[in-house]
Formats: structure tokens, C-alpha cells, sequence
DNA sequence: CGTCGCTCCTGGATGC
DNA sequence: TGCATCCAGGAGCGAC
């Protein structure tokens, strides 16, 4: 699933190709996953423009394009962006084609059919609900162990289900936040305002360690997530507890455990994640 | 406002 | 072997 260090990867495979393209045209053959706001006819809004620049929000994709325009991208579960040349065969369940001036084509390929495309202003992504309510980037100076602390404060919430609130902060899925929990020694249903100091310190950078391996190893390919080449990444090789129930924790040997924690699945060591 | 449960969707796994 | 059912999960939505 693409969260913070797949899109970080996609954004930046995507930049070397695409920045300084203009867009000639699209074919959209899923009509649902593009909302183009009062532009209704996206292949008319962006015809002609050029890309000026490469974003990321969370796991929000940004392609900003000349006269204030932005293409939000979000891949959801499935969701691939792919540079590829026209004659390469297409993909099952590609919904949209861009074409480019280079000669070459960007695909949006999505099985489950949950990635979005929105075309915004870009001095009014805030339409967009899930960008305006988006927390702190992990990666933000802001973002500190201080800060970190005195947000989980007041909250009565599972730790785990608050990770993954984009509201609490931006670009944490299921997979880096099992790891980071797991990195701190926390259970994922220990209420969040329970934490002690220490405890929420160490999850604070263990959010940062983990999402900075993944982004080092572009990305995490369990199932879909290529890159904007198509590439996989390589940071499944490196993960200690997603999808590993059963096998011995990398820290204590004891068989990680598998429980629904907010209706998703968490893998957790009970030895070394006490509740 | 915080929290929770439901929903969207396909295809792989599981059950009978 | 074949068909039905369950499950994976990001985030928007409505309920309370």
C-alpha cells in the first residue's frame, strides 16, 4: 500500500521524467476516479500545459502545472503512476492515460479502483478535505518529540489507529506503523494519552527511522507499489513484523501475533509490546 | 469535536 | 473441481 515513502519514491522517479512536459492529452477509461472539480473536462484544463514541479503531501501526490494547476494524485491501495512508452502493452485496469510531449505516456493503473485523480487550483488545495485536515509532515521541523507528546496528551484513542489518522499526522499506513510500534516497544492498543514521556519520544523517532529506511530503499512492493518507472522497491526485504504472524520476533524470538486493532490488522510482539 | 463502524473494489485464499 | 464467501485496507461519510 502506498504510504509516505512509496509516494516520496513515485514523486521523485516521476520528477526526472516528467518536469518540463507538457501534457498533450488524455484518454480516461474509468470515469469515477477523476474528480476535476468545476473543470469537468480534464483533458480540455490541462492540454497544452507543462509540468513546473513534483510534490508530495502524506500519501498525496502533487504535479503542479503551469496557470495554478495541480493534479492531486492519491494512489490508495493499489494505485500505480507509471511513465511508460506507447507501445508498451497496457496494463489490466489502467483508468487513465496522459500523454506527454516527450513521446512517452503516464498511466494511472488501479485494480481496486480506490486511487482518485483531482485537478485543483494550486493556491486552493484546501479544497481538497483530506489535504486541508492533513497533519504535521513526519519530516517537518516541527514534528519533535515535544510536540509529539503533547498531541497525544488528550487523546483516549488507540495509539495505533491514531498513526494512521492522516489528521494526527501525515503519510503513516498500516505497514510503517506496526514497524515503528514495534521499533518503540509499544503495544498497538495502549491508549495514546498513556504513553510515558520516554515512551512517546522513542515512537516519535522510530515514526522518523522507519519512514526514512523506506524511503532509502524505495518503497515497500508487497503486492502492487511500483515505482514511476515501474520499478519495485526493496524495503519488504527489511520489514521486522507486517505480515509476519508466526514468525519468531527479530528481537525476542517469541512468534509475532496477529490482532484487529481499529478494524485493521496489527502484527505486534506480545513479549516485547506489553500493553 | 472525537471516536467508531460502514463502504467502496478486485482477486487471492479459504470453506464446503 | 467448482462455486460461494471472506478478507486485505485508505479515507470519506454518517451516527452518536
Amino acid at each position: 500500500m502506498p504510504e509516505l515513502p512509496e509516494v516520496e519514491t513515485v514523486k521523485r522517479s516521476l520528477e526526472e521524467k516528467i518536469v518540463g512536459c507538457r501534457f498533450l492529452g488524455l484518454e480516461v477509461y474509468m470515469p469515477k476516479v477523476v474528480k476535476a472539480g468545476e473543470a469537468n473536462d480534464l483533458a480540455g484544463a490541462i492540454t497544452g500545459k507543462r509540468v513546473v514541479r513534483m510534490g508530495r503531501r502524506g500519501k498525496y501526490l502533487l504535479v503542479y502545472l503551469e496557470d495554478n494547476l495541480v493534479l492531486v494524485i492519491h494512489l490508495r491501495m493499489t494505485g500505480q503512476l507509471v511513465h511508460s512508452a506507447p507501445e508498451q502493452e497496457m496494463a489490466k485496469h489502467t483508468h487513465v492515460v496522459f500523454s506527454l510531449d516527450n513521446g512517452n505516456q503516464l498511466r494511472f493503473v488501479d485494480q481496486r479502483q480506490f486511487g482518485r485523480i483531482y485537478l485543483v487550483p494550486a493556491n486552493a488545495l484546501e479544497m481538497l478535505s483530506g489535504l486541508r485536515n492533513m497533519g504535521l509532515e513526519p519530516f517537518d521541523p516541527g514534528f519533535t518529540k515535544e510536540y509529539f507528546k503533547k498531541e497525544l496528551r488528550n487523546r483516549r484513542t488507540k495509539i495505533k489507529p491514531l498513526l494512521l489518522d492522516q489528521s494526527f499526522v501525515a503519510g503513516i499506513g498500516n505497514i510503517y506503523a506496526d514497524e515503528a510500534l514495534h521499533r518503540a516497544l509499544i503495544h498497538p492498543e495502549r491508549p495514546a494519552f498513556s504513553l510515558l514521556p520516554r515512551e512517546a519520544a522513542k515512537l516519535c523517532q522510530a515514526i522518523k527511522d522507519v519512514l526514512e529506511e523506506g524511503i532509502a530503499n524505495r518503497g515497500t512492493s508487497i503486492k502492487d507499489y511500483v515505482d514511476g518507472e515501474g520499478r519495485s522497491g526493496e524495503n519488504q526485504h527489511m520489514l521486522r513484523m507486517y505480515g509476519k504472524e508466526g514468525q519468531p520476533c527479530p528481537k525476542c524470538k517469541k512468534p509475532i501475533r496477529r490482532i484487529k486493532v481499529g478494524g485493521r490488522s496489527a502484527y505486534f510482539c506480545a513479549r516485547c509490546q506489553k500493553i
